[in-house]
DNA sequence: TTGTATGCGTTATCAA
DNA sequence: TTGATAACGCATACAA
């Protein structure tokens, strides 16, 4: 800035001002800063200004997978939220370790993040001191709970699990099993599936499986397990599953013996991907908003970075159950 | 610092070496610095720190989609490379356009980046001048070139597109046409092969066509759109797609219309994602070796921010064609 | 509308 | 092994 000052005849300050607030510079001036920052090819220092202002125009978001789409999803609207208003994205992918995610959390709390979005409301209780600590605006996404670090904007994973067992028990299946990857939230999808399944009349217990990450192979493997066992031994079977992508591999083992699809055994997935309405059979799931997911994280943070509080500290975005033919 | 310090008996500078490189310190003082840390919950200014040593340990990334696999799972490696090395990424989605992506190029250079990855070859002739100027090691992926700005991993797509012609001609496919989503490269991919096709004694000219982005339901729409103009009236009939969701689109509209894979019309994707092997029938596509690619690129900006040349600008790494049922 | 002085929290240099 | 001092490049408060 000293430079592109001296080329344009003013102080170094008055360089910053055209840059951060040109209306505080005359037409004038402007004009010759604008021609010397051209000539220079100057790039201002985003580091330096972040450390003078406190304001580092940073936010850091933290998800378990950016290979699944549903992270990738709601990541892709909450960055593009945030860059529109001139944020930048600082990303991680955490897994499903708490303690890598506190690792994380505290490389990230270095850059001095504006805010910060975490995946789960279950966290390290070191994280959670971390978070409080630093001050910085929190927003948990993709679950929700009543005693959030700050923000929160999700839905309940039991909820949807009852109301997958629900619609199963509705639609007279009276065996059920359910097929998940491993992660923590899809593990209580399913618990929550297998209990309501039974107390609402469904035959019990209610076999979970799997704990893998989800994949077409994966599915296909615990279904594969499940039938050897007898699982479809006789109708009104129903396979639940944690993601549509384990739910598309049931519907392959399904096919490659020949069983009917509901017929003989029906199929529920997660997640409702553009995948689910295209299959044959068309896939039976749940569908969640990722969009507005991610847009309402921004939106909360920003207001919250803004200083006003936001109205509402929980927001529970919910979900819908899609009924098409595999189910 | 300062109060850490305090706390320990010692000067804000001793805490900064404590931290950077403990055996400058002696193994007493260590312990009580550590221990104040810990009381204080003390987070380096990672900000401070970057702009003092002018080493930002920041990594900036830039790639046209997230959502899209083919970027999430190199992105992934490459990211995962580079964290265990202590460095952060930044990264942004810049779309298919050049200005959108000089824009963005500006804005991450002013975070001082150790290093920037970009997606492609053709780029804005100022996001060029930018690099060159700014003096980042820059590594561009997912194609090669003879003028890299800097460094260079990928594969050729007009080879790739060729490798394809060539296999559907070997298999005795006299009618082609290509599906394609509307990026540079796939386009690239499509030309190559619309003309390769016919220089191999197919029927010419090729039809291309499809400019949206890769979606299931694009897949069909230009699938059915082909075939209602007659495309399969006789025998002998290819869909080459540049993206395996293309090719299922076509499986599915194909399925849908009652019309056998590959007796009737054959079909070829792009990308061997997971679910190529899993379909029905198995697909036959190109396959890209994604982490071999994002572990490519970490090392290599890593040995040039090292300081040592890689010993090659360009590294080429290729792809195979998976022959499997589909074609 | 512009300029001067000061501080942001580190690292690098030099000296003790 | 430790400390004092000077950058690093900008934004803010205050003054002119």
């Amino acid at each position: 800035m000293e430079t592109v000052g001296r080329m344009a005849g003013v102080s170094q300050v008055t360089v910053s001002r055209a840059l951060s607030d040109p209306s505080k510079v005359s037409p004038e001036t402007l004009s010759r800063i604008q021609e010397a920052i051209a000539a220079t090819g100057f790039v201002p220092n985003a580091l330096a200004g972040a450390l003078a202002s406190k304001k580092s125009m940073l936010i850091s978001a933290l998800v378990p997978s950016i290979t699944n789409i549903v992270y990738s999803g709601m990541l892709a609207t909450f960055s593009a939220e945030l860059r529109a208003r001139g944020y930048q994205i600082l990303l991680s992918e955490t897994g499903f370790d708490r303690e890598d995610e506190a690792a994380t959390v505290e490389a990230h709390l270095s850059r001095r993040p504006d805010a910060m979005l975490l995946t789960g409301v279950h966290h390290a209780d070191r994280t959670r001191r971390m978070l409080l600590g630093a001050g910085v605006p929190v927003v948990e996404v993709w679950d929700i709970t009543d005693t959030p670090i700050d923000l929160c904007v999700g839905f309940s994973h039991p909820e949807a699990g009852r109301a997958m067992a629900d619609y199963a028990r509705a639609r007279g299946y009276r065996r059920a099993a359910f097929i998940t990857a491993g992660d923590e939230r899809a593990l209580r999808r399913g618990a929550a599936f297998a209990g309501r399944f039974a107390q609402a009349g469904g035959e019990g217990p209610v076999p979970i499986r799997g704990d893998a990450p989800a994949s077409l192979a994966g599915g296909r493997a615990l279904t594969a397990a499940l039938l050897d066992e007898g699982f479809a031994a006789s109708d009104g079977a129903l396979i639940a599953a944690s993601s549509d992508v384990l739910a598309q591999g049931a519907l392959i083992e399904l096919a490659a013996r020949g069983l009917a699809v509901p017929g003989r055994v029906a199929v529920m997935g997660f997640g409702d991907q553009e995948m689910a309405a295209a299959l044959s059979p068309t896939l039976t799931t749940v569908r969640v908003n990722r969009d507005a997911l991610g847009r309402a994280a921004a939106q909360a943070l920003l207001t919250r970075i803004g200083g006003t509080a936001p109205e509402r500290q929980v927001i529970d975005v919910g979900f819908a159950l899609v009924e098409r033919q595999s189910a």
